[in-house]
Order: structure tokens, then sequence, then C-alpha cells
DNA sequence: TGAAAAGTGGGAAAAAGTGGGGGATATTAC
DNA sequence: GTAATATCCCCCACTTTTTCCCACTTTTCA
């Protein structure tokens, strides 16, 4: 399922744990990491990003503005990467730079993906947006009866 | 799979590194480098340009105003180079100051091209357009499931 | 409490990246 | 026309980074 919230840290050589919880919902070792929406990455089984990037490629075209945006701000930074052998990937340097990863980070399964945080920035973000989460909530109350 | 996002620098011979991740999915030495839309150049594998060239001359006239443009601004800046054996390209004069590269530059893989941008130009683009993007982002949230 | 699984750190070989020398060719100056 | 200078190109050698592997520590669970 893929889902859960953990801290890990960076290590000297831009190491970072996937946690085994979510390790063994992976099938096969091969990742995609890319630049997620708002200051984080999302990392992808290799299947699922095939399906996104297909998806996403197969509508647009390089002659095209927004086209072009969508390609360099979620197709072009994807980088496949391989999960080792004691369950860890390497975070290139530009996506590391773009989520602002210092050490302590949080990863978040959300059921097909996962996303990868600064610590503080995700504490910051929840932070800012708690009201907007209480909106987004009662309007969803609205459609679902829990 | 010809994607990801790097930092390299143009050195005092205008030689720029092609990262080995992206060159071992070029195939052949050969490439062609022009003018991209926006502030950024285009090397294309020979085979793919051999395709857009095509396309390109194939769909206009010279006696149209806009295809004579795109020719132009595409077709004929496009110049053929080698990747050396250490892996890198000579950017020419006139690409190089069109682009506006300096020192740094950021080597975007976009599946079957790749961009060369100036950092800066490249920092710049992606923050003038986030709010573009992010709309973007929510218009295709609408069709594609996540 | 002990065995197995998960997580952490680091060494060493290999690959990638960087810089520069020097010969051949072109360009300029006189 | 010829010599001096600059440019381009090919190659090599050095440095840095990456990758792969292993060993140790910590946690988990029976």
């Amino acid at each position: 399922m893929l889902t859960g919230e953990y801290r890990y840290s960076l290590d000297d050589k831009n190491r970072l744990m996937i946690p085994a919880r979510i390790r063994s919902d992976i099938t096969g070792n091969s990742v995609v990491l890319t630049r997620g929406v708002d200051r984080c990455l999302w990392l992808f089984p290799h299947d699922e990003w095939k399906k996104i990037s297909q998806s996403l490629i197969g509508s647009t075209s390089l002659f095209q503005e927004k086209a072009r945006l969508m390609q360099r701000r979620i197709i072009a930074p994807a980088q496949e990467t391989e999960i080792d052998r004691s369950g860890r990937i390497i975070v290139p340097t530009t996506l590391k730079e773009f989520a602002g990863l210092k050490k302590e980070c949080i990863i978040l399964g959300i059921q097909s993906y996962i996303e990868i945080w600064d610590e503080e920035s995700y504490l910051a973000y929840l932070d800012q947006n708690e009201s907007k989460f209480k909106e987004a909530a009662e309007e969803i109350g609205n459609k679902i009866a829990l």
C-alpha cells in the first residue's frame, strides 16, 4: 500500500534510506526521482513513472509553451535510480538542491508514489497550510460521509 | 531514457561536458546543436534532428513568412558537432552568445533531445513560471488521477 | 533474550570529469 | 611572401566522483 511517514537522514554520500515497509511494496529495484509540485521530490516505481510520463508527453509538443514548461519542470529533472542492496537511493545534487534537503528528511508514502521533503520545509508547509487544510476538509465532508 | 538535470561548466575552450548518463543513450558521436525556443540551446542526436528538420522543412514553404522564420530561427543556426573522447562538445560562439552561456550551465535531458541553459537564465525561467506551472498542474490533475 | 531484519558507515576499484600540452592549420602584420 | 601569432583539434595524464561491496550497529519480533 506504500503509505507512512518516516524520518531518515541523508548521509555524506547523498544516500537516503527508503523505509523497509515502503520498499516491500515496490516491485523491482528501479525507481524514478523527480521534482514534485511544491518544494519536495517525487519518487515513482518505474512502471508508475512510465504511465505518468507517457500521458504527459503524449499530449504535448516542444513547440507549445505550456508543454515545454511541463516537460522542463517534471519530465526533464527525472532520473532513474537503483535501490542499493541496503535499501538506499542516491539523491542527485540538483534535485537535492531543489528540495532544499539538508540532513533530516521526511519520507511520505502516498499510495502509488513517495514524497521526500526536507524536515524543516515539511513542518513549515504543514504549518502554513493548516487552515487551508481545514477548508478542504469541510469541502470534502460535504461530499463524503465519514 | 535521456532525462535528468545536471550542472556543468563551460571551460576556457568553450567545451561542455555531456553527462555520461545522457551520453550512453545517444547512438553515435554526431549531434546537432541549434537555437532553442526560449533562451536555451537544443541538442539532438543526429537521427532525431533529421526527423525534426525534415518535418519542419516539409511542412513549410520559403514563400511564406512564418515558414521562413522557422527555418531561419531553428534550421539555419544548426551546427553538427562531435562528442570528443572525453564526452564533451564544443559550443560555437554564436550559439553560446544566443543562450547567454557564461560559466555554469544546466543540461536538461528531455526524452529525445537535450536543452542547454545558462544556470542563471534557467533559474529565472523556472522562477517566473512556477505559478503558471502550478496552474497547468491543476488542469492536468483534472484529467489524470495520480 | 536471541535470531533475523533493518539501518549506517566507510574502503577501494572503476568510471567520469577536468585541464592543459603541443602539433597542424589558419590568420595577421609587415 | 614570409614570419609571427593565434586558433583549433587531438590526445594524454591527473583528479574527483561514483559505484559496489562488506562489516558493524541497532532495532524488531518471536
